[in-house]
RNA sequence: UGGCCUAUGGUGUAACUGGUAACACGUUUGUUUUUGGUGCAAAAGAGUAUAGGUUCGAGACCUAUUGGGCCAACCA
């Protein structure tokens, strides 16, 4: 009946208004722009989703180019690690391109616009050139070469593309405004002199185009009719159009730049540079060290592509700066792995558990279920002997009744096995446990509230098990001013574990995916070798537990308050304005005990604006009245806007406003 | 001493373009369960940064204020 109509962001808003006024379907086209300087991460999945999922929605091609602009920092090493991860997300790209495919044409171009004196060259040495530019908030001044002639400019640009100068000697500017609001469109460079070898063009050339010059022409020439990127380029928008300006032809498409907010995820950094660091000095063991959050990271540590694009999708797109908590990729990847990974079993702390009434040399393969949430997947058998391994947290000699798990005198089921009652323990000198002696009963079909996986010693496998903390303390390592990021880093963020899992495991193959019950899901590493299996963590289980059991420290998100500490007295004094008459009687005393005290810290030239508010708006009104009352007490003389403010009040409707302005009159 | 962007539960996004705030994560509770997982059900949590205005009616429009972000690389 009511047609589900998913509501579109501000983008798709654009695009559909776009075609209703007259565009073509068929024209749309789309396209993601990342530097070969680096391996893409969990930020970049949000650009390359919504210009990608855009190409999928209005069935429109794609096109990956790569912004090659500065050999100094571009490797064909990160061209094909960045075609790795877009392919491994399942986008496809239409053409794969590259902006130093252009290089002619922006040259030509570029000699264009000197012929039409719109840019010239210039001989200043950068610092010269900085000076001159002035600030955001003071205009810049011309410098002493935008005057040369046509010819001259020709001239010097030529014989900068012949390799006649040094790097710094002369670039060539487009010759806008130096005393424009917008710092990008004074004069901005468009040529600099870079004796570098390309890694695709190699030594063809020695001037090499700019950002700005390059990415709006590059879209232009392929038709790209929506150019989205994020807002830190928003006032490069202004410059793009001035450059398209210069070369667009009425008959051909006009490509838009627009921007939407980047990803930003807490506990995390997202700059290229940063993670380099982070891989340079040691701090992870490569780009796709599970814990860094770059696409080749998350997917050794075991996310599925699907979960990825989930994530992106449900992160949304708009113009607000963000920080997404991780909770929600880890749901993601989560919500994926449940349905997909197939149940086993692994003990990653063991103690030793020993059924007593069970015969010494016997064995017997029990079935166990795959994946209860996957009808096709099945059944395996895993052995039980009279000697297993159980984790050293799930015994306890002495616990409470909230404690499911297995206490002396208690019972526990033993996943897919039997019950058995722990009947005692043998510790060492220390007072440690190490074996812990119970009976089992086949009689399996009772009630029984606690379970616990386990594994056969004789038959268990011995893996290594990488377990994996965030990398860093802090929320938002890279927001403090003050402090660099690399103070943050955890030092625990990596944990090797001696682990023994089911005997099935052997087989188990480089990026297979499980679920150890009760612990969470783990895939295969790539270091993983037919004689030691190597598992990442990739995210643990919901343990609802965890939180119950007194926990130490790590870091838990501790709720904040709404951090209007910071904020004047008298703003937090308004923000109680709207509610305050309409709290229930004990929350609106509370209020107004905080009011008053925060009443003390404000001057009557902040109180005196708000006599006038509006009759209707009450709560202000009252908590205008006891702000007012505080500093009467204090010595504040009345004068004739106060008496008219109270005695207005004492006519009005409202009666907490009428008591309040009494005990004041 | 500027310009641009932005402001909705703890977090992220919505609100059919002006009709009284919804969805997801997270949290809590109950239930199911041979995973303290999953599933199912429910609850709590914002009155939309502040103030003024337009309007019968504003989260949405206008004005001012406040907070946050971006802009001065021969980087992208």
């Amino acid at each position: 009946m009511s047609e589900e109509r998913k509501s579109l962001h501000f983008i798709e808003q654009i695009i559909e208004e776009d075609l209703a006024n007259g565009m073509s379907k068929n024209s749309l086209r789309f396209r993601f722009p990342p530097e070969p300087n680096g391996y893409l991460h969990i930020g970049h999945t949000k650009a390359i989703g919504i210009s990608f999922g855009l190409g999928e929605y209005y069935n429109a091609p794609v096109n990956l180019r790569f912004d090659d602009t500065n050999p100094a920092k571009e490797e064909q090493e990160y061209v094909d690690a960045i075609k790795e991860d877009i392919a491994w997300l399942g986008y496809k790209w239409d053409k794969e391109l590259f902006s130093s495919d252009y290089f002619q044409q922006l040259y030509d171009w570029a000699v264009y616009l000197i012929k039409e004196g719109k840019a010239y060259v210039d001989s200043q040495s950068s610092e010269a050139m900085a000076e001159q530019k002035g600030t955001p908030t003071q205009p810049g001044i011309d410098g002493p070469y935008r005057n040369r002639s046509i010819e001259e400019n020709l001239d010097l640009f030529e014989r900068m593309k012949a390799g006649e100068f040094n790097e710094g000697e002369h670039i060539l500017r487009a010759k806008i405004d130096m005393q424009h609001v917008n710092m990008l469109m004074r004069d901005p460079i468009m040529y600099r002199v870079l004796k570098k070898h390309h890694h695709r063009t190699a030594n063809d050339w020695c001037i090499y185009p700019m950002y700005d010059w390059t990415h709006g022409e590059s879209d232009y020439i392929e038709q790209i009719s929506h150019s989205l990127c994020s807002l830190e380029f928003k006032p490069h928008r202004e410059l793009y159009d001035w450059f398209l300006d210069q070369v667009v032809d009425a008959d051909k498409l006009r490509p838009k730049q627009r921007e939407f907010a980047r990803l930003n995820l807490s506990y995390t950094i997202m700059s290229k540079r940063k993670l380099l660091k982070l891989v340079e000095d040691g701090v992870v063991n490569g780009w796709d060290d599970p814990r860094m959050p770059t696409i080749s990271g998350l997917r050794r540590r075991g996310y599925t592509p699907n979960a990825i694009r989930k994530f992106v999708e449900t992160v949304g797109v708009a113009k607000r700066e963000n920080i997404i908590d991780v909770s929600l990729l880890e749901f993601c990847i989560r919500e994926d792995l449940n349905k997909t990974a197939p149940r086993v079993m692994a003990v990653l702390n063991p103690v030793k558990l020993v059924i007593t009434n069970y015969p010494e040399d016997k064995v017997e393969w029990l079935d166990a279920e795959n994946n209860q949430e996957d009808e096709s997947a099945g059944f395996r058998k895993v052995p039980f002997s009279r000697e297993l391994y159980i984790e050293k947290e799930d015994f306890k000699e002495e616990a409470s009744n909230k404690f499911f798990r297995l206490k002396l005198g208690g019972e526990v089921r033993l996943k897919n096995a039997y019950i058995i009652k722990a009947e005692s323990v043998l510790k060492d000198a220390d007072g440690h446990i190490t074996e812990i002696h119970c009976t089992y009963s086949e009689a399996t079909e009772r009630r029984i509230k606690g379970t616990l996986h386990w594994v056969s010693i004789a038959h268990a496998e011995k893996a290594e098990v990488r377990e994996y903390d965030r990398l860093f303390v802090d929320e938002a390592p890279d927001s403090h001013p003050d402090k660099d990021f690399m103070e943050f880093i955890n030092p625990k963020s990596l944990k090797i574990i001696e682990a023994f899992v089911e005997p099935s495991l052997k087989d188990a193959k480089i990026g297979d995916r499980f679920q150890f019950q009760r612990l969470g899901y783990f895939n295969v590493d790539d270091d993983s070798t037919s004689d030691q299996l190597v598992f990442n963590k990739t995210v643990g289980l919901r343990d609802t537990w965890a939180k119950v059991k007194p926990q130490q420290t790590t870091n838990q998100n501790q709720q904040k308050q709404p951090q209007q500490n910071n904020r004047s007295a008298i703003e937090q004094i308004k923000s109680y304005g709207k509610k305050y008459d309409r709290l229930p009687d004990d929350k609106r005393a509370e209020a107004k005990v905080e009011l008053q005290k925060l009443a003390k810290n404000v001057s009557y030239d902040e109180v005196e604006p708000l006599f006038n508010t509006s009759v209707k708006k009450s709560g202000t009104r009252i908590i205008t009245m006891i702000t007012l009352g505080v500093l009467l007490k204090n010595g504040l003389e009345k004068n004739d806007a106060i008496n008219d403010f109270i005695a207005k009040a004492l006519e009005d409707k409202n009666a907490l406003l009428v008591e309040e302005a009494k005990a004041i009159s």
